[in-house]
DNA sequence: GAACAATACATGCACCTGCATCTAATGCAA
DNA sequence: TTGCATTAGATGCAGGTGCATGTATTGTTC
């Protein structure tokens, strides 16, 4: 692992992070009132396909705890998920995705996709982790 | 270029940035007193060698125009660079690395590779663009 | 040359993020 | 049970970012 590869790899992921980030914001945005960090904690709900905690979500979206519970406020707020709190744990809170929301994420995810799609073209192959 | 692709790379994308940002941040950040947008501004001009007008760096840097304007602005205040104005075209501005910020660069750059070269350890061969 | 569009950069503003901290609940030890 | 460390999640705050806009300068068209 030289220093030079270390370097172009880098820049490889902050050129495209900066493009899909963009064009997911545009795009999300304008056309289904989300924005990229919403879809992605609605996205990995619908995939588990159950009431997920707030500290699993954390695992799997790269947000800090406290955007995470500011981004699940604000999804709740537009009524996409509800927040219902854990009885084994009361510390815990449950977030259960609303049918509105489930109906949000599936209107978005052809746009989520087509944009990724988009912005791999040029991607004949890489290798992901 | 399939969706299921598409997306694993996308999420791949995510984690290697969000590591290595939240990493750049507190190596540069806690040894150098730099953050990764101030370093890459520094790094962008040593690599050409050469004093910059704002626009070029704006097509290097993945950043606004008005949040490059800023980083500038904040390397300006600590002395690691200066902004003189473009005589050719008096609304330019030409950023000047001062000697603070060349020898703080040359410090700092080593941090950088070693933080990069952490992160994709693992990663045997990705075809950059 | 005058009027107007376009460009370069700076700045007000709203928003999102992370860090530190707070509160409440749990686990553990004496 | 009591006391204390730990954990889950919420929140105050500071800082960075993008968008829209402002100011100054340049280019263009008549």
């Amino acid at each position: 692992m030289d220093d030079e590869f270390a370097v172009d790899t880098w820049h490889y992921v902050l050129a495209k992070h900066a493009k899909g980030m963009c064009a997911l914001e545009r795009e999300l945005g304008d056309r289904h009132d989300l924005g990229p960090s919403e879809f992605e904690v609605l996205d990995r709900i619908v995939r588990h396909d159950r009431k997920l905690r707030i500290q699993e979500l954390c695992d799997e979206v790269h947000l800090s705890q406290s955007a995470l519970s500011r981004v699940v406020a604000r999804l709740e707020k537009a009524a996409l998920v509800s927040r219902c709190a854990c009885d084994d744990d009361r510390r815990g809170v449950f977030v259960h995705i609303t049918d509105e929301g489930r109906a949000r994420h599936a209107e978005a995810a052809p746009t989520h996709r087509a944009v990724l799609r988009e912005i791999f073209a040029d991607t004949p192959a890489l290798t992901p982790q």
